[in-house]
DNA sequence: GTGATTTCTTGATGTATATCAATTAAAGCA
DNA sequence: TGCTTTAATTGATATACATCAAGAAATCAC
C-alpha cells in the first residue's frame, strides 16, 4: 500500500532503511470519492497528502462564490493547503478530491517532530519548499506576463495531460478564464 | 558592518557563536545606487541578498516591455531571484535597486555548501522558503480573488509604507494596474 | 438504461481596466 | 539654480475577457 510512496521518497532524498520505516510508520491510507473535501477555507490544514491514485485541487474562492483552482497534484504527487500547514493558521483554499483518490497523509504534528528526529527529513522538506516555491513563482509570472491564449498555450505545452484529463471547467478555474472563454480559445 | 545581519540570522534561529560567524564570512558587503541592476533576465541568480539599507525589487518584464513587479524587501530583509537562484537556471526575473542600497551578499555556491556545514543553516533556509512561500501563496489569492481596488486598499492595510514611500509606478507595478489606474484608484 | 444534472458551445452584450494623449507636478542633474 | 527628464493626473477611447442566455452534449445517479 505504501510501495509508491517508498519509492517516492528514497528518490528525493538520500534516506537509510531505518529512517524510511519509521517516516512512513506515520503515513495513513484514505480512499476517497470524487467531489471528497479534504480542507475548507477557514479550517487549519493538519494534514499533507501524497496521491497514490487520482486528483485533488486546491481553489481559492472569491466573494462572487467562483471557485480559482491553484494547484493540480495527480498520482505519485503531494498536495496540502501547505501555507496554512506551516502557519497552523486557517486556510484560505480549499482542498478537493477531482477524482476517486487513494490517499496517504501524515499529521502535521507528526510532521514538523520528524523534522527533529529525522535528520534528512528536512531535506525532503526543503525540496517540498523548493518546488512549491518555483512553482508559484511560474505561476506568478504566467498571470502578470501573458494573455488568457499565451497561458492556454503554454498549458498545452507544459501539461498536455492537464487538458485531456480535466473537465474544461477546472482547466478554465486552473488558468483563471471563464469556461466560454476556454471554450472559444481552443478553436484558435 | 554586519551587526544588523548577525542580529537578523539570530532572532530567526538558534544558532551558536562560531556558526554565526563562519556564516557571516561568507557576506560580502555591497553599495549601490537607485536604479543598479543586480540581476537581469536570462543570467543565473549566484547571489542571495540582505538589505542592510534602502530597497531592491524583483520584477518580469512581459512581451510588451512592461515591468511586473513581483517582491519589494526594505532594509532588514532577503531578496533574491529565488527560483534561478535554488536551480541554477536563468532567472526570469529582473532584480534592481530602487533606492540607493547598503547589501550584504552570499555567494550561491557558498550558501549550499553551508547547509552541509552547519547543520542549523538548513533551519535558515527553511525559513526563508516557507516565508517566500505564504508571500507568493498570497499574492496568487489577490491576484485571482480580488479587483483592483480589493488589491490596492489590502496594501493599504498589509502595508501602508509601501504606499508612502515609493513613488506610484512601481506601487502599480505591484498591484499589476496601470499608474493611470491607480492614480483614479487612489481618489475613492 | 433512462431521466436529471452538469458541462460545453455559441452568440449577444457588458464592464473593468488598458491605452492614448495632453497638462501639470516633481525629481534628477549639470 | 535652472534645465531636463520622469512621474502623476485627467479625459477620451479601446479591448480583452466576463456575463448572460439558450440549446446540445456529456455525465451522473438510481
Amino acid at each position: 500500500m505504501k510501495t509508491n510512496l517508498r519509492e517516492f521518497i528514497s528518490k528525493s532524498i538520500s534516506i537509510t532503511e531505518a529512517d524510511l520505516e519509521k517516516v512512513l510508520e506515520y503515513f495513513t491510507f484514505r480512499k476517497v470519492k470524487k467531489g471528497t473535501f479534504l480542507l475548507k477555507e477557514g479550517v487549519v490544514e493538519n494534514n499533507f497528502y501524497y496521491i497514490n491514485s487520482g486528483c485533488v485541487r486546491t481553489y481559492f474562492m472569491n466573494q462572487g462564490g467562483q471557485l480559482k483552482t491553484r494547484h493540480i497534484a495527480f498520482e505519485n504527487s503531494l498536495i496540502a493547503s501547505l501555507s496554512s500547514f506551516i502557519s497552523a493558521k486557517p486556510s484560505y483554499e480549499y482542498l478537493e478530491a477531482i477524482e476517486d483518490s487513494e490517499l496517504l497523509s501524515i499529521e502535521r504534528t507528526h510532521f514538523f517532530q520528524l523534522l527533529d528526529e529525522v535528520a534528512c527529513w528536512k531535506d525532503f522538506y526543503i525540496l517540498v519548499l523548493e518546488k512549491g516555491y518555483r512553482f508559484q513563482n511560474e505561476k506568478i509570472e504566467s498571470f502578470v506576463t501573458l494573455s488568457a491564449l499565451e497561458r492556454y498555450n503554454k498549458l498545452m505545452v507544459d501539461n498536455p495531460h492537464f487538458i485531456k484529463r480535466l473537465p474544461n471547467i477546472i482547466v478554465a478555474s486552473y488558468l483563471d478564464v471563464s469556461p466560454e472563454t476556454l471554450s472559444r480559445l481552443k478553436q484558435k
